[in-house]
DNA sequence: TTTCAAAATGTAATCCATTACATTTTTCTT
DNA sequence: AAGAAAAATGTAATGGATTACATTTTGAAA
């Protein structure tokens, strides 16, 4: 293996010249750094990271924890944090912890030995206590998800706003009786989209009757989405519209109601949330809340990187990001608004 | 930052028995042991990775390059990868490569600066000869994907005779004029499955019209296989059965026929490749071919970890995983066989 | 009890780049 | 041309764990 040592002699340097060049430190003659750029490429230099890291105390790699990969929302965030850190020329380390409080855990103790800088968190299911804990020793940004009291910054939607103006939506259509399936986890997201909703029911003098809130997965599992809408077109009266807190939970909806033979939007209007590809990829195309994805990703790194390289950099802020209203083909006015 | 001499001192131990005490050498008495985690765990100590690998000229890092993240295909096989690295203790770097030649050889310069052991790589857009000079000198395993003569393990399914199994089901349902939606790019798998195809097809005599091959984006992309299907469904005697080589090109035919009045099977059949989750969200449920995308992630991952610890590990294995025939609504008789 | 091999532990070199500090070279002023 | 400041370069310490080799301890055989 070559190292910087014989760079050094074959350009007839010493090795501080040589890692200052390649650091590009002002304080070397131009022309000496000819030489030494000269030397590298005629032994095929490439320098020893792990020698750097343990020098400068620092990895250059990031990690990015998500609950899983199947969900083609964390899909365009990992991309858009991906994009972002190629262009800082840090790594990234993507976790799929499954949801499993262990692997976090045993993931985030990487920062502890060194392999990484910091971690970007996408909706983890971990124990809040320990992570505020961790949060204080360690470089952390949550992404789309957050504990609201933890000492990081934050990247999100405003999603109580997003939630009432579908709601609201919904409501201009002409529709009263509007159900909500929402899911079995704790994000605060989940939270946020289930106070919107009910604070508009409320607000609008709505009845919402006791089952008319229903959960499906924590992970949104198309399965679990069905099973709670044909709970919900069981029930008499029957909802006029569904909103429901992901895309593939609306698909699965969407799917349940055809089989019991109504129609989307015809006999049924069903609302989605996040603007994945598939909401355009069969008819009806979906209505839905349309969220910055790779902008979120993007924001994330410079908040974490931020946070490494500035010690003195904002501690918790919440970056809010603009959300959008998409209006297709899935939500139209009621039929009949008995 | 604790470090392994103030466990050594806590101890009362020399550092060179820590080590060996957390490295699980069977030289260290029991009871030494246990003084020495003792003092570990007094002291909160985490060992520095940089240092290790540093010194034992490894990182425990192994890259995963993938086109991209948006595929439901690749986040299944990345998933398997993941799975199995951790039950290694191995971490999986993560890299999008976008198809752009210049960010693999990045990612891949990483096990250079040993900051990864090996790579795994799922369909690349890669400079072949440059590939195979690095193949030499790096870890490599080829997975999805693989340039033939390679001198690396790959891991795959049998494409040729995945398609052939397919085009001969269409066949038997009594389908001739049966067209193909490939992808415009080098794939070993695109370029076999077309093979498998005109193999068929030759072989029961039937004939292949110029332009019943058509080409989507090199990734699959849906607009382009709208396209691709526009373009077939045009054509006068137009095709009963189109075979399409990844299921969001298969959902993006059955689009494309809908928007033309025609019903999917009834006027139409169409089947796709891969199995991805969004073949039974909506009806038509799509007739595919399954891939066991997990365990193509989980052997990759044998094959690079066998290949850097064994020296002489097979170069050059490929490990063909079984395929399935997943026959479901998408495809049945045409009306009438004219 | 002595002796010696085996087991356990310790000492110090090593991995390779970075960087504080020391030294040399260059440049500019007078 | 001398002298001082600035710029460039060099020397050697440093980061923290691993491990070859040296030394000590243990335990069993004689």
């Amino acid at each position: 293996m070559v190292t910087i040592e014989q760079v050094a002699r074959q350009a007839g340097v010493s090795v501080a010249t040589v890692s200052r060049t390649l650091n590009n430190s002002p304080a070397v003659r131009p022309a000496t750094a000819r030489q030494v750029r000269q030397a590298v490429e005629t032994l095929g230099y490439v320098p020893n990271q792990s020698a750097r890291n343990l020098r400068r105390n620092e990895s250059q790699v990031i990690l990015a924890l998500a609950p899983n990969f199947s969900n083609p929302y964390y899909s365009r965030i990992l991309t858009g944090i991906g994009d972002r850190a190629w262009e800082l020329e840090y790594s990234v380390l993507v976790c799929n912890t499954l949801g499993h409080a262990n692997s976090e855990r045993r993931f985030l103790k990487m920062m502890e030995s060194h392999q990484a800088d910091g971690a970007i968190l996408l909706g983890c299911h971990w124990d809040y206590s320990w992570l505020a804990r961790f949060a204080q020793r360690s470089h952390i940004v949550q992404c789309c998800e957050y504990v609201p009291d933890l000492d990081c910054p934050s990247v999100a939607i405003d999603n109580y706003a997003a939630t009432r103006e579908m709601v609201a939506y919904l409501r201009q259509l002409g529709h009263s009786r509007i159900a909500m399936i929402g899911a079995d986890n704790q994000y605060i997201s989940t939270r946020l989209r289930r106070q919107a909703y009910l604070d508009v029911m409320a607000q609008e003098a709505l009845e919402v009757p006791e089952n008319w809130y229903r959960l499906a997965d924590a992970d949104y599992s198309f399965a679990s989405g069905q099973e709670a809408a044909r709970a919900l077109l069981a029930a008499v009266p029957r909802p006029t519209a569904i909103f429901c807190v992901s895309d593939i939970l609306a698909l699965s909806v969407i799917s349940a109601a055809q089989e019991l033979g109504l129609e989307v939007p015809g006999d049924l209007t069903v609302t989605g949330f996040d603007d994945v590809d598939y909401t355009t990829m069969v008819h009806p195309y979906l209505t839905t809340v349309a969220q910055p994805c790779h902008e979120m990703g993007r924001r994330s790194v410079d908040l974490l990187l931020d946070g490494i390289q500035n010690e003195q950099a904002a501690l918790s802020a919440c970056a809010f990001l603009p959300h959008r209203l998409m209006k297709r083909e899935s939500a139209a006015p009621p039929k009949n608004t008995i």
